[in-house]
RNA sequence: GCGCCUGUAGCUCAACGGAUAGAGCAUCUGACUACGGAUCAGAAGGUUUGGGGUUCGAAUCCCUACAGGCGCACCA
């Protein structure tokens, strides 16, 4: 019995007692049912407020609609008992039986367990990072990497088809800042006033010269410039990439800003971006430049797409970039942008209503505060300017990709983050994820273990008896490794990946305490044969492993043998 | 001035409007002839920033004050 098959039952319950008569609901049963894990004992394996959700509604009051139900639940397979507490909260006792089924499913399911069909059909696009090709990835980058991949990890677990997307700002005077800065570094000239500094723009400059000799002798200067630009943005992009695949995020598409100014854009490129908005009647024109009427959807003044001078703006690449996403069929964008950008979230979505979209359909802003690191108790800045830019590479290096990771991984996006670095890499073994990924290896020694006694999986399954993980810690465990898909679920739901962390280290809590209870011991002692009950706890530890692979994969830590 | 986010144990942070607000770290006390001690058992630590309100019930929702972060370009 899983919460989701509790959650049935109940509302199987409140349908028969709307069809007898005995409860009388306007708008008829709801569809689920909310069922949680109590946190208390007492308050039985599982609890639901359904009958204080409803009384109102019924026209009766909780208790005694809770009793009808207690009645109605008691009489359905595999409850064992239900009472009545407090105002009027149903706490339910499972059979052991009923639960224990849940272990050979999961097994039986590997590694789909917890894949759920929600959100099928749904064509997702994920966009992050998006950062200018003009330097290496920095900390700032870091917990958008690791959020946007979590989240199209789970968006695509919970069924729906997701792309993931990188947007190169490749165009626009910063390249030509990049590509002076690049040139200033390799002629030993004064860096430009809004150009980029620090070490890695010599060993840029060393790096284009080597790839193109003689690049900088060429004479003239903006011949120069635009070759130095291309090969330093192909190298800076090329460095990009290959930190992201270290970091074991990978993304689907590299978007190139310059494209959608480029011929054979059919609807998403910028001409007929601007062609379609004025077709539509949200543009108009105010001391020689080209404004987008987002006012009339919310947004706090007008923007420009074209400036005075006939330059086009960001927005108006942001805006066909929207368009051409929504013609390659993506039903849902979703943006991860920094707070030092929620500026943007007004203007993204009255952009999406001037094309005639609903942009809370369509369009799903996320924005992540920003992570601050200290070192030795003083905050860093980063600047790129200043030189004092913390890598991506860096930090993977001193940190670990698993603990960077999951250190970014298991907070919500909203909170802002404070690491210390002297702490997490002093205490690296304290890290969460060691925890977590401890008990995934300790599954694999109980398994090899087992397999040394002459115990298999198959001959467990066969032999499965669920009545037999009766134990309280059994149970316990049960509970948790069933709450898993749900906990995709919410999520994929709330885009919140970091729940998916928490609940790891929870069950691998509650595995390592019923590791530790002498009654639940998965092999047999001494020279004991194999009992019913040692093969029903294989199954249990091959499900608990199933589900440690299957919520480390959609964090993209690795789930290890050994440690 | 306006807008968004945040305020929870000494520190870093959890908690789809649910029951006695939880973890980890740090502090203190126990358990290794042990299916891996990178573990477990226990102690201590709180007026959820203050004040109102909504309701069976509020850390959570609304109002307000205070504190911090970040934004308010014909920049990219």
């Amino acid at each position: 019995m899983t919460p989701e098959q509790l959650s049935a039952t109940i509302v199987d319950v409140l349908q028969a007692l709307v069809a007898d008569g005995a409860l009388a609901l306007p708008e008829g049963a709801p569809a689920t049912v909310a069922v949680e894990r109590p946190r208390q004992k007492e308050h039985g394996d599982y609890a639901t407020n359904v009958a204080l959700q409803l009384a109102k509604k019924a026209g009766t009051n909780p208790r005694a609609l809770a009793e009808l139900i207690k009645a109605g639940l008691e009489a359905s397979d595999g409850i064992k008992q239900v009472d009545i507490a407090g105002p009027g909260f149903l706490n339910i006792h499972v059979e052991a039986g009923a639960q224990g089924e849940v272990a050979a499913a999961i097994v039986a399911a590997g590694a789909a367990y917890g894949r759920l069909d929600a959100l099928a059909g749904q064509k997702i696009n994920v966009e992050f990072i998006s950062a200018n090709p003009t330097g290496p990835l920095h900390l700032g980058h870091t917990r958008w990497a690791v959020l946007g991949d979590a989240i199209g990890r789970v968006l695509s677990a919970a069924g729906a088809e997701v792309t993931r997307e990188f947007y190169i700002n490749d165009r626009g005077v910063q390249m030509n800042n990049f590509a002076k800065s690049i040139i200033a570094s390799a002629l030993g000239l004064e860096k430009p006033e809004d150009g980029y500094a620090g070490d890695y723009i010599d060993d840029l400059a060393k790096a284009v010269e080597a790839e193109q000799p003689g690049i900088f002798a060429i004479a003239d200067e903006a011949e120069r410039l635009t070759a130095v630009r291309a090969v330093g943005y192909a190298l800076q992009l090329k460095e990009q990439q290959d930190q992201l695949d270290s970091f074991n995020t990978h993304f689907d598409v590299w978007f190139s800003e310059l494209s959608l100014h480029e011929e054979g854009q059919e609807s998403g490129g910028v001409p007929n971006t601007l062609a379609k908005l004025k077709e539509l009647g949200h543009v108009f024109e105010d001391g020689g430049a080209l404004w987008m009427r987002t006012t009339d959807f919310g947004d706090d003044k007008d923007r420009v797409l074209i400036k005075s001078d006939g330059e086009l703006t960001y927005f108006a690449s942001d805006t066909a970039y929207y368009l051409n996403k929504r013609a390659r069929g993506f039903d849902h964008c979703i943006y991860l942008l920094g707070a030092d950008h929620h500026g943007y979230v007004g203007r993204l979505k009255a952009m999406a209503a001037c094309v005639g979209d609903d942009p809370e359909q369509t369009l799903n802003v996320l924005i992540g505060q920003l992570v601050k690191i200290l070192r030795d108790g003083q905050e860093l800045k980063l600047s790129k300017r200043a030189g004092t830019i913390v890598t991506l590479n860096e930090l993977a290096e001193e940190i670990g990709v698993d603990a960077l990771r999951y250190s970014l991984a298991r907070y919500p996006a909203d909170s802002p983050l404070v690491l210390d670095v002297a702490e997490i890499t002093k205490a690296s073994n304290d890290n969460p994820v060691y925890y977590v990924q401890y008990a995934h290896a300790r599954t694999c020694r109980m398994i090899a273990n087992a397999g040394d006694l002459g115990m298999s999986l198959a001959a467990a399954l066969a032999d499965f008896d669920p009545a037999l993980l009766s134990h309280e810690r059994d149970g316990d465990l049960l509970r948790a490794l069933a709450a898993y898909p749900g906990v995709v679920a919410s999520a994929a739901d709330l885009r919140e990946p970091h729940r998916i962390a928490r609940y790891l280290e929870d069950t691998a809590s509650t595995f390592n305490k019923w590791y530790d209870t002498k009654e639940c011991r998965m092999l047999p002692q001494g020279d004991e044969p194999v009992s019913a009950a040692n093969n029903a706890r294989l199954v249990l530890v091959h499900a608990m492993q199933t589900v440690l692979r299957n919520g480390l994969d959609l964090l993209g830590v690795s789930a290890p043998e050994r440690m």
